[in-house]
DNA sequence: GTCTATAGCTTGATAGAC
DNA sequence: GTCTATCAAGCTATAGAC
């Protein structure tokens, strides 16, 4: 498997780049360079630029959705105490994944077709286990919210937008803001008693 | 000023492209075809396709944020309400230059290292007030939150979510959203009595 | 104020040597 | 598995006729 070790070298390589600068702003050539080999030599390993894409958001997506939905799953715990987990995961957990998850959410719409539709259902089976965790909820009279599927688009809408504003190190550590925003998060859905 | 009116016509024209592909990926090409132009004659009234960027964005964002700030402003209501106004004008008011807002959040790194710079700074004026009223509410015992500056971020986040996710028609109005968007914020800042 | 024509460059991708 | 060389197409921007 020494050539899928090289080609996964290389996803790790681009999803850092497009990352950082977007998918269309990122060269084969200059994603090549980055790699230590010319622009030519990528086309051994893949067969289009679009597929580099495709393998890092798959990849990365399926890991970061499939490690924080145990949080919700987890029937011991009250609405509540399973939000306030689920909240300071998506924060801090999944570093090696967060680059993927970022690209994932800009760019989806440089996939081909068919692999546009394949990440926007998994997009949307995420999104979807969250608002019926919310919705459940709601129904055992621990959250309070005049509509669940809103708050869970709010909800998402505010945590994708940490990684776009927080510079580490910054006025507050990761693990700080994941407190706080486990607090708005939860007052937010009506959950924390005044 | 014919040229000037010729101009905006083609400023509003490139606002909704570059709003609903990107910057990139719409080709001074494809933008002066939708203005029924040729591409060379775009040059006769910009020069250069960042300028058409900047004018959107410039012009776009300074009348959206001048007219939110006023809903915060004005001291005869409490914060509560305040809040309540200034949410619900976010998502229904200022319709026409909606998408210059879109665009200035995910095109920004496209601008000149001038324009950039120039615009930077007034999003960063209108966050700032943002969070200085939250605080102001927070010193006046009128909201709950473990940090002003945070939750200012959450909050102007989830709502510059709502215009990348809508679509109308759809299951609820716009007016909906609004008036369910402001009692989730509300609850974020601890506002509504349980 | 718009046209046609094109310069000058960069892009994604391919071919064949090693 | 990487190299060099290159193709074909696309891009922004310019020049000069009308």
């Amino acid at each position: 498997m020494v050539v899928a070790r090289r080609a996964d070298e290389i996803v790790d390589i681009a999803s850092r780049l497009f990352y950082e600068r977007g998918y269309q702003s990122v060269s084969t050539r200059a994603l090549a360079q980055a790699a230590g080999i010319q622009g030519g030599s990528l086309y051994h390993h893949f067969s289009s630029k679009e597929e580099i894409l495709y393998r890092i958001v798959q990849y990365g997506s399926a890991e970061f959705f499939a490690g924080l939905l145990p949080h919700l799953e987890s029937t011991e715990a009250s609405y509540p105490e399973r939000l306030d987990r689920f909240v300071r995961a998506y924060i801090t957990d999944a570093q090696p994944r967060r680059y993927a998850i970022a690209v994932l959410f800009r760019d989806m719409a440089h996939l081909s077709p068919d692999h546009f539709v394949e990440l926007q259902a998994v997009r949307r089976h995420f999104q979807q286990a969250v608002q019926r965790f919310l919705a459940d909820g709601v129904a055992a009279g621990e959250f309070q919210v005049p509509d669940a599927k809103l708050a869970g688009i709010a909800i998402l809408d505010l945590l994708k937008g940490v990684d776009a504003w927080m510079r580490e190190p910054g006025r507050l550590s990761r693990r700080q803001v994941a407190d706080t925003y486990a607090v708005l998060v939860l007052q937010l859905m009506g959950a924390l008693p005044r």
